[in-house]
Formats: C-alpha cells, structure tokens, sequence
DNA sequence: AATAAGTACAACCGCGAGGCT
DNA sequence: TAGCCTCGCGGTTGTACTTAT
C-alpha cells in the first residue's frame, strides 16, 4: 500500500474545522483526486486516504445534510433486499448520500432486528407476492361484475329466445368462466405465500413502484 | 444525581481492482 | 508482465450523546 509511504507519523482522529479549510482549500485549487499530494501542498498531517474519506463523506458540497427521510429509508430497504451490502451501489441511487451514511443508517436501524440480508430478501419476495394476489383479487372483482352482467345478458336472451341460442355467445361466455377458475387457484396459491405480509407494506410497495 | 445501556455517526483498517510505468 | 501507486469499497471500531434505571 502506497497511503502511508510519505510520513511515519500521520494525525488521525476527528477532524478539525482548520483541517477542514485547509483540505476545502486543496480542492479548490486542485481538484479531488491525487490525494496523497494533499498533505505536501495544503500542510495537512494527514493521509491520503483520511483526506478522501472526510472530503467524500463530508466535505462535498453536493451532500445533503440533514436526517434519512421515510422515502430514502424505503428506497434503501428495496435496495438492499435487492443488492444486499452493496453500498456504493445503493448511494448512487441517493443522491448526496454517501455509502457510509448508509452503511452507518442500515446498522443502526435494521441490524437490530436481527434480519439477515436472506430474510430480508424473503420478505420482499413475499410483499411482491402479496402485491400481485391484490392486483389478481382486483381482477377477480372486476371479472365478477363482468359476469353478473353477462348473466343478466343470458337471462334476457333465454327470456327472448329460448328457442333460437347463439352458439358463439354459450362459447364466449364459457371461456369468461375458465379464466376465472384459473384467477381463482392462482390467488389460492399466492394467498398461502403472502398471508405474512401487511396491506401497510404494499402501500410503501405501491410507493416504491411509482418512484421510477 | 449517578451510571449503565443504547444509539448515532465519524473515522480507521484491510483488501482488492485498475491504471501506469 | 511484474511491481507500484492510487483509489474505492465494505467491515469494524471509537466516541459523543441520549435514554433508562
């Protein structure tokens, strides 16, 4: 490793604002990057790599102070039932948010709980599930005001025509009812998977969804 | 009021990837 | 192509602050 080649003895610990301005200072002038030249052009007894670090996370001017809001909070729950630790990645999709802000936001949130990042996984697989037995239930519904229709339709027309039947109207009525049968052992299925699930967590699904 | 426990976050460390010579 | 340098990433630690007992 290069970081430490320069000095023996580099200053560590919290930083202070002059080391702050000296480092903002550097940047200025020099643009970030080439890191381990800041302690020889700003006077800065740190390292490379404690200069990148405290600039990155905290020095940019593009980050945004302030607490995680509950919609960055639900972005980074999705994100990371589908990228797992992957923080840089997740931070990309925040913007003026650093990965060690996250990484600092997840340990202290969600660790807690116990969740490993399988069960996490697990349990947006079955919010998905859920999700989609709504959207089949809201189908399903739809289907039968369809059907009570088609009903009233077949009543009239026995009513009129008892004796003079359309077979391609007996046809397409039958075809409504299969499609139906099928809704119905597909939500039967689905219903087992997703009962852990709550109506709250599809409201956040629904919000996550809308976000692209 | 004292202090133990919990929480939040800044900072450090080790490792590996990629570029350059 | 081997070795060095720079950088980024994820895990971990340290510490200040808050809350509970």
């Amino acid at each position: 490793m290069g970081w430490e080649a320069v000095e023996d003895v580099w200053r560590k610990g919290p930083w202070t604002a002059e080391e702050d301005r000296l480092l903002i200072e550097y940047v200025k002038l020099h643009g970030d990057g080439r890191w381990n030249n800041v302690s020889r052009l700003a006077g800065l007894k740190r390292n490379g790599k404690s200069c990148r670090l405290r600039w990155v996370n905290y020095l940019r001017p593009d980050l945004k102070k302030g607490q995680i809001t509950p919609h960055e909070e639900r972005i980074i729950l999705e994100l990371h039932s589908r990228w797992g630790n992957r923080w840089s990645t997740i931070a990309r999709s925040l913007p003026g948010r650093t990965d060690n802000e996250i990484k600092n936001y997840w340990r202290t949130h969600f660790k807690k709980n116990g969740k490993t990042s399988s069960e996490r996984l697990e349990k947006s697989q079955a919010l998905l599930i859920k999700r989609q037995l709504f959207q089949l239930q809201q189908h399903q519904k739809q289907q039968q005001q369809q059907d009570q229709i088609d009903m009233e339709k077949i009543m009239s027309f026995f009513d009129k025509e008892s004796d003079d039947r359309s077979p391609s109207f007996t046809q397409e009525y039958q075809s409504t009812r299969d499609e139906q049968g099928f809704l119905s052992s597909l939500i039967n299925g689905y219903a087992n998977l997703a009962e852990t699930t709550s109506n709250e967590d599809i409201t956040i699904w629904d919000d996550l969804w809308n976000l692209g």
